[in-house]
DNA sequence: GTGAAAGCGCTAACAA
DNA sequence: TTGTTAGCGCTTTCAC
């Protein structure tokens, strides 16, 4: 492989002026530039960016966190974020955590040692303090968990909102016996649904059992079998808050399974308003966020951060609204 | 930041000692371990990887392509290879073409000059030339599309055959008039899946129109839109296999929408055999592929290469099976 | 078991 | 406009 070096020597000039070329730098005269471009040409150099890294200390790319990569939440988001990323120049690498703190953890030890010029934590287990230790002085986002904190920006939904205005649709609806069927109360995240949902029910003087079920990846299968666990014995519920929509299709297809009409003796909300609500039959009702915003707002900030740019720690919610289906 | 140097200085031993400690070496002293593990401690050192990457000429760090980040498909297949790169101490970054041969173009760009040591291509629009010219000296191996090409390792489905079959299997269950609906015949894959079909029907003597669809990312809105303009008119077609497991829901959905009965006057068959398929009604057929075998064996192969070991190409093709439910 | 020294490929401050 | 020079942080021979 060709180094800057050979360019220079090939084409008559110094290294600085090959890097000068390379990097579109003005100041260079008509000849040095076309003597260095055959040159290049010539051996097909490719400018080898571990130099360039070291030497910058910057390396273009973005660390960013996931629950799992096929994700039907997760995985649109991160998608996103990666597209706008590579607009502005940046590559993105992904890490899993599957939801563990284990694995949560060897990430951040990579990323701290690793070449990363920010990061971006859609889903952590962890506290704002644990963090922010292990990244360092990395830049830190926060993108979709709700974290209390002062010192990271944090992009979010209001999930409680969300879910209070949702709950209580159905309680007004007539629904008495609702289960919130969604993560263990884990994350803030979790914990924010499950206020909204509370709070539903004592500002319309109902009741609601604490009963709520794990479910760590809100899957499709994962439905159907908690679904299979209610449904076949007798169920008294008349109304379930799904955390996802592969959740709530999975209940759905149980339900009918084992003869549970819907929506007229259960009604079933999902959360994120993926297409996946179309093709259930009846179609779903879910919580539609806005998480084109989001990440908008969040790149803007990303980008504003890596250029070195001072400001106080952003704190942005958005709202999200229930689009009113079938179930 | 702190930098080997510093601990050297601070725990009075050379750079190298540092660096030896670092790594494992054996042949340190006990005396100079502890010296240096103190040193780190105290000034919480972390190796800076640039520094690392620039000298030994590696990163750790694989590059995938991917159409969309959020893909049915994909996504897990991804997902499942990120997951094994960990395991073996590599990061992956990964690209998204979006379906587009200038994007895909951009990212071999990025990927040759770029601090990969491996590529890995899920789905490509270029030939095996283009490629090869592209990546250069990098280690490239093709998972799932089956590109023609003696220069690269390959590991792919057989889906003429899985198409084929499943083909035979609905003309025999005596539809007629079937209609082939997936992506432009762009891609090997797209090719083989449609010679698939083609030669199921000549084989039984039957005849088929070569009407095929196009639909770029086989979603489920891409089936919903693509099932409206089927069925809205007078539509003769009592088979549709359609690419897609997503794409099949939506089919499925508009399908009784417009009130055609599945799977009385229609059939349909999908493929990836997603769990979105236990959700729809009637549950949807679709065509099961060995993806976890497939990752094992690339996976392997890929870990031999970084290795630099030196063997033929691998040519590895994966064996598809019909999962026949509701449609 | 340890240290000195070279150098990976590149950029940028400074001097000319 | 161009070249000289230093050095980013690390690993690894080689000599002791």
């Amino acid at each position: 492989m060709a180094t800057i070096l050979d360019i220079a020597r090939l084409s008559g000039v110094s290294k600085s002026t090959v890097s000068r070329v390379i990097n579109n730098h003005p100041h260079v005269s008509e000849d040095s530039r076309t003597k260095v471009m055959e040159a290049i040409e010539k051996l097909s150099f490719v400018r080898n960016a571990r130099g360039v890294n070291l030497r910058t200390q910057t390396s273009k790319t973005i660390g960013v966190t996931i629950p799992v990569l096929d994700h039907p939440y997760f995985s649109p988001l991160v998608g996103m974020i990666a597209a706008k990323c590579r607009i502005a120049g940046y590559k993105i690498v992904i890490f899993q955590t599957f939801y563990s703190i284990d694995e949560e953890n060897k990430i951040y030890e990579k990323l701290t040692e690793n070449e990363l010029d920010a990061v971006i934590i859609t889903h952590t287990l962890l506290g704002e303090k644990k963090i922010k230790q292990r990244v360092r002085d990395k830049i830190v986002l926060i993108c979709n968990e709700p974290l209390q904190t002062r010192h990271l920006d944090v992009f979010s939904l209001d999930e409680r909102d969300a879910v209070y205005s949702s709950t209580q649709y159905l309680l007004k609806e007539g629904r008495n016996q609702l289960l919130f069927c969604a993560d263990e109360e884990k994350t803030p995240l979790q914990r924010q649904r499950w206020e909204g949902f509370k709070q539903a029910h004592l500002d319309l003087n109902k009741s609601c059992t604490i009963q709520q079920k794990l479910s760590g990846y809100s899957t499709i299968e994962e439905g159907i079998l908690l679904g299979d666990e209610i449904f076949s014995g007798h169920c008294n519920h008349d109304g379930i808050f799904a955390g996802s929509d592969f959740l709530a299709a999975g209940l759905l297809s149980s339900a009918k399974k084992h003869g549970v009409s819907v929506p007229k003796e259960l009604s079933i909300i999902g959360f994120d308003n993926h297409p996946i609500c179309l093709t259930t039959f009846p179609a779903l009702s879910s919580i539609q966020n806005q998480t084109e915003l989001m990440v908008k707002d969040l790149m803007h900030c990303l980008l504003d951060r890596l250029e070195g740019k001072k400001f106080p720690t952003v704190r942005k919610v958005y709202k999200g609204n229930l689009v009113i289906r079938g179930t």
